[in-house]
DNA sequence: TTAACGATTCGCT
DNA sequence: GCGAATCGTTAAA
């Protein structure tokens, strides 16, 4: 792992962290290039006391990187589709990990573009996790990956203004007001709009 | 083996 | 702003 972001792993959870990643840069390159994007919007999951958190039931095949050393990627498919990635990480071996959920993409924006079609704005080319997921290249394969070598995170100066609100989409207990775990930066085109789970909206009626 | 459910997105109104 | 699509993961039978 890079030695500048090493301090970021050390003994942190995934909530004391995640506003530390706003700002932050997190770069990758594979065979089509390099894209860097810099984070504008994170959420953070913990183990067993975070019901909204896939490391809730504890270890299954999907989830075994939350379980492993800090500093790994977590990615997952959603809705059968949408890769997201997280950045884990796990103090006294509990699993945490923040899902990075949007960002400004600020080196490959060709690549970027070329993989969302159709996008017009470029704000928009990494807004909401599956479509950072999109133009990052993700692959499952990448899930349990180290950061270092062609994954880079380049870590920020501490933003000097960080917004909190509920996690987007996550309907169980403690996935709404009463944890209001996503972090974001303020004034960015980039920040996904909130919207409630289905199942939380739902129930709402 | 089977059924239910999303840490979502996009297109249409 | 709303609703359907879509399929891997998970837990239960």
């Amino acid at each position: 792992m890079p030695s500048s972001a090493a301090g970021l792993f050390d003994g942190r959870d995934a909530l004391s962290a995640a506003p530390l990643l706003l700002g932050a840069v997190l770069r990758r390159t594979d065979a089509d290039g390099t894209v860097a994007v810099r984070l504008t919007e994170v959420e953070a999951y913990l183990g067993a006391q975070d019901p909204g958190s896939h490391a809730f039931r504890g270890p299954t095949p999907r989830n075994a990187p939350m379980f492993g050393p800090p500093g790994a990627l977590y990615v997952y498919l959603s809705y059968g589709i949408h890769r997201c990635g997280n950045i884990v990480f796990s103090p006294d071996g509990e699993p945490s990990a923040v899902l990075l959920r949007a960002g400004e993409v600020v080196e490959g924006v060709d690549l970027a573009r070329r993989r969302r079609p159709g996008v017009r704005a470029d704000a928009h080319l990494a807004r909401g996790p599956g479509n950072l997921g999109t133009v990052m290249g993700w692959s499952l394969d990448d899930s349990g990956r180290m950061l270092g070598g062609d994954l880079q995170l380049l870590p920020s100066a501490p933003a000097d203004r960080v917004l909190q609100s509920p996690r987007t989409g996550v309907a169980l207990p403690g996935g709404g007001a009463e944890h209001p775990w996503r972090f974001h930066l303020p004034g960015e085109q980039s920040v996904s709009p909130y919207r409630a789970s289905a199942r939380r909206r739902a129930s709402a009626r």
